[in-house]
RNA sequence: GGGCCGGUAGAUCAGCCCGGAAGAUCGCCGCCUUCGCAAGGCGGAGGCCGCGGGUUCAAAUCCCGCCCGGUCCA
């Protein structure tokens, strides 16, 4: 970074710009002193000894942070979902800014108030190892801010000067001493965007950051930072945040922030968990662990052998005298305890806001976090006490967020049956375990597999093991084995750069009835033109292109497809081109628009239908539209039973027959969310500036840029056609609206009346006739093969052997007895240990032959049955005691003959 | 989205690598033993080997596609 951040506020409140002796950064405070301020140069100082003059909860702390912004000119903002559902490049909301990417922050949108104060509950799971451990690290916290968004050519709110002076303002207020105070220059770099900030620092602990953002990524660039080129943007964004947790736990001084923020989950886990002395006695421990945490920068997974063994060192040196082994058993319980208590609060709010568990995207965040937590509580032996400390957590938070206490039966459901599937996985896994020791030990590579294929973490596999009287080694880098077998090349994704193309005016959005139009031809390249209006309907959102012609003046031509590249819209013709400059007249096939328009509305009804009978969570997680059906991608975490498709294709015909308007209109962002919320972008949001909402009034909202009929009545009928699980978690719905769903009703008609009709029974009794067929079968085959077991048990009998030295030699052509029956009277036959039995049969238009022995018989019969079946145009073989091969139906005495003679010759020789 | 594992009797699984006559254990039914039960002994019923193609004289087994379940990674 260039020079220092000069601001007014510092050099006129007597700040003095200072170089931290250890770290070499750059600071402000009121008094001289040597160090930043920041961890690891100082170690935490308020443990025991408050920064602020009262102790504060979280609900008090975030109202008091709120009201003060408030107080100065911020509009108060409310907090957007966890899952980042409007943002295609994070799945969890891990910022305040976060709430306002892209859209606001480039530019395309206004922010809902500005300035303006919010504290979002955001989620980071990219320190997962440390939380419970370091004393400090959480899931989920909320990020405190106050935001203002200026603009070189618009509104100037405010700026460096008076965001510092607001956050001093703000932490003495709340009775941090201003001489505690410090603020570390320290550049930030993200998401494209860059710009000077200041962490503020207080008793070792950083409060909170101020970003002023007012750079974006550029390779040409004049400003560098961090090693990357940037170049300023018209506009600069105050970007702040505060750890709501940290302020809380800052002002109570408890060992952990755990104690501070979520005291009663963690009373409820210690007491259940039979710690809830130990947490008393450790106290110090604990105070130590977190000081010793806050000055190291440690990868929690791989380095706690020697974070343990520093924790030891200073209690020591502080007169604690204790082993590891002490240390660990008494510490090790109380982090896990810690850890439950922040997952299970992490879990609240990922299942409050709609996230269903899955095997991908944001669900498999929310499964791995419970997985890791149900792990957890068994090794606190209270494996049965998620859906308690997660009701806890919601009970707190229902002043705050009535939203996630308002789904608590939801929540609770899905923390059921994911603990459910997790105790199968692990039973599984337990079974699997002892077939693996059966078989032999279990080596590193299969570790690996069991983790990978199964979901069986290591420590899991060890515990089961050990139930067997087995002992299992983790190998070192277990989880690096595990990264290396999922290490693959990514596929690059090329762009190409977009011509330039006139913009065409979007004609099917002022009337969606019109069919015909009259355009002008303003490019052209090959057989595809762009005209200056048109009401072909590019593919897009899901929704195929329309078709139609163009005809003009001496020519024509059919239009095969449409689609958008930047504001044009091109149309590939087959037959005629015409030039740039000419007046065309297009006609839209309204048949296939009507098909498209009918089942891009019917798919908003079935989502709607969907969040109606199955409950909030309901997202779309992909939509396709065509001509003869539609199918629609769910969020819902069941499959859909048959009673659950039948009660939603009712509430969809409902909503069909009540013969609801269908409004579409644009309005800009802020208006849409304003107006109806986050559940408008079920299809992701778009980048522009303005939306288009498709509204049926009270029943759905979305924003979207298809073609829809005028009401819901249009659509005739609703009928879904099949349903299937396409993920975890994700349910396809297929279906068709209109003269399609008529025609599928009748096609599943006609099926039925040809099952009926083979079966020669009425409609009604096909599935009573079908189950009597199938039972009937049953019974006939069991009697075929009882009969086939009697008749060569009569033909065994009536058997003559040809006794050669020892040995019995049958020779048998079975007619056209079934190869079945054959098989059994070799069988039969070769019992007696000196036989050597060989038979011929013509069943099923094909010669068989087949030579079987028993123990005593030194015969290789698998070379006996292909030597005699290659011989008569055929092939065959076997192993030693049995064989068969195949002939022509027409040879078959011959391959017996040849085979009888080999076995003749084999026996004397 | 990508990868890996699995689908065989009511349940749990073996057999698949290397094609050649579908198995075990538990459960179920009957009989023996017992005052009765548990246990034990003897016998029995129970299988579209997930579905569809292919290769082969022959496929649970090999190949391809699909369906279903599990799981890891992004």
């Amino acid at each position: 970074m260039g020079g220092a951040l000069q601001l007014e506020f510092f050099s006129e409140g007597g700040f003095q710009r200072q170089r931290c002796r250890a770290c070499g950064s750059h600071f402000w405070a009121l008094e001289k002193q040597p160090l930043c301020g920041d961890a690891p140069c100082v170690e935490y100082s308020f443990l025991g000894t408050p920064l602020f003059d009262q102790p504060f909860g979280l609900a008090e702390m975030r109202e008091a942070f709120l009201a003060f912004f408030e107080a100065r000119g911020h509009k108060r903002v409310e907090r957007a979902p966890v899952v980042a559902r409007w943002r295609d490049d994070i799945y969890l909301t891990i910022a305040s800014i976060a709430v306002f990417q892209p859209h606001v922050t480039s530019g395309l949108a206004r922010p809902p108030a500005n300035p303006l104060t919010i504290s979002q509950p955001c989620i980071r799971l990219n320190d997962l190892e440390s939380v419970g451990r370091s004393g400090r690290h959480l899931t989920t916290f909320e990020m405190m801010a106050h935001h203002a968004f200026n603009s070189d050519d618009d509104e100037q709110i405010y700026w460096q000067d008076r965001t510092v002076e607001l956050c001093h303002e703000l932490y003495t207020g709340l009775g941090v001493p201003a001489a505690a105070l410090t603020y570390k220059e320290n550049p930030w770099v993200g998401g494209g965007n860059g710009g000077e900030a200041l962490e503020v620092l207080a008793g070792g602990l950083e409060l909170a950051t101020l970003v002023f953002m007012d750079l974006v990524d550029d390779p040409q660039g004049d400003i560098e930072l961090e090693g990357d080129r940037f170049r300023r943007m018209s506009r600069s964004i105050v970007d702040t945040g505060y750890g709501l947790e940290r302020m809380v736990w800052a002002s109570q001084g408890t060992g952990t922030i755990y104690e501070a923020v979520f005291p009663a989950a963690v009373e409820l886990l210690t007491r259940e968990a039979g710690l809830a002395g130990k947490l008393g006695q450790a106290g110090a421990l604990i105070a130590e662990n977190a000081r010793v945490c806050g000055l190291l920068s440690i990868d929690y997974g791989a380095d706690l052998a020697s974070l343990r063994e520093q924790v030891l060192g200073r209690l020591r040196e502080a007169g604690h005298e204790l082993t590891l082994e002490e240390l660990r058993s008494t510490i090790e319980p109380l982090e896990k305890a810690f850890a439950v208590a922040d997952h299970s609060r992490t879990l609240a709010f990922m299942f409050g806001d709609g996230v269903v568990p899955s095997n991908v995207r944001a669900g498999y965040l929310a499964r791995m976090v419970l997985r890791r937590t149900l792990l957890l509580l068994r090794d606190l032996r209270i494996p049965e006490a998620l859906p308690q400390v997660v009701g806890q957590h919601l009970e707190e938070l229902a002043p705050t967020y009535p939203e996630l206490a308002g789904r608590r039966d939801h929540i609770l459901e899905l923390v059921a049956l994911e603990s459910e599937r997790f105790d199968a996985t692990l039973e599984r896994g337990r079974r699997t375990v002892q077939r693996t020791l059966g078989a032999g030990e279990i080596t590193g590579e299969r570790l690996v597999e069991l983790y990978d294929s199964q979901g069986l973490p290591p420590a899991v596999v060890a515990e089961f093991a050990a139930e067997q009287g087995a002992t299992v080694a983790v190998p070192d880098g277990f989880m690096a084995l595990v990264a290396e077998r999922h290490a693959a090349a990514e596929k690059p994704t090329a762009k190409t750069a977009a011509e330039q193309v006139p913009p065409t005016e979007l004609a099917f959005y002022d009337d969606m009835g019109a069919r015909e139009f009259d355009a002008n031809v303003t490019w052209v390249d090959g057989d595809t033109v762009a005209l200056d209006r048109t009401l072909f309907y590019p593919e897009g959102g899901g929704q195929p292109a329309d078709a139609g012609a163009l005809c003009w003046e001496g020519g024509e031509a059919h239009v095969s497809e449409v689609r958008k590249r930047g504001d044009a819209v091109l149309h590939t013709l087959e037959g005629d081109v015409p030039p740039v400059g000419t007046a065309v007249k297009g006609t839209v096939d309204g048949t296939r628009r009507d098909a498209l328009s009918q089942h891009h509305t019917a798919t908003h009804v079935i989502g709607a239908a969907a969040r109606r009978t199955l409950g909030p969570h309901v997202w779309q997680a992909g939509a396709r539209k065509a001509t003869e059906s539609a199918r629609l991608d769910i969020t819902h975490h069941q499959r859909l039973e048959r009673a659950a498709v039948a009660a939603l294709e009712r509430e969809a015909n409902r909503i069909v027959h009540d013969n609801h308007p269908i409004q579409a209109k644009f309005m800009t962002r802020e208006a849409a969310d304003a107006l109806h919320g986050a559940t408008l972008y079920q299809g992701g949001a778009p980048n522009y500036r303005d939306v288009r909402v498709v509204e049926i009034p009270g029943i759905d909202a979305q924003a979207c840029a298809g073609t829809h009929v005028p009401r819901t009545g249009a659509l005739l009928a609703i009928k879904v056609l099949r349903t299937e699980r396409i993920q975890d978690g994700v349910e396809r719905i297929e279906f068709s609206a209109g003269t399609a769903a008529i025609a599928a009703a009748q096609a599943e008609r006609e099926l039925l009346e040809q099952a009926a009709a083979t079966l020669g029974v009425p409609l009604e009794q096909v599935v009573d006739a079908a189950g009597k067929l199938m039972d009937e079968r049953k019974e006939l085959r069991s009697r075929v093969a009882a009969l086939e077991k009697e008749r060569a048990e009569g033909r065994a009998g009536e058997l003559a052997a040809e006794r050669i030295g020892s040995i019995d030699l049958y020779i048998n052509d079975c007619g056209d007895a079934p190869l079945a029956e054959m098989q059994e009277l070799a069988r039969r036959l070769s019992t007696s240990g000196d036989a050597l039995v060989v038979l011929a049969t013509r069943g099923g238009g094909k010669g068989h032959v087949m030579a079987a022995r028993g123990g005593k018989v030194a015969v290789d019969c698998g070379a006996l049955a292909g030597a005699a079946a290659k011989a008569a145009g055929g092939g065959g073989g076997g192993a030693p005691t049995h064989a068969q091969g195949a002939v022509p139906a027409n040879r078959t005495a011959e391959a017996l003959e040849a085979l009888a003679t080999a076995a003749r010759k084999a026996l004397t020789g």
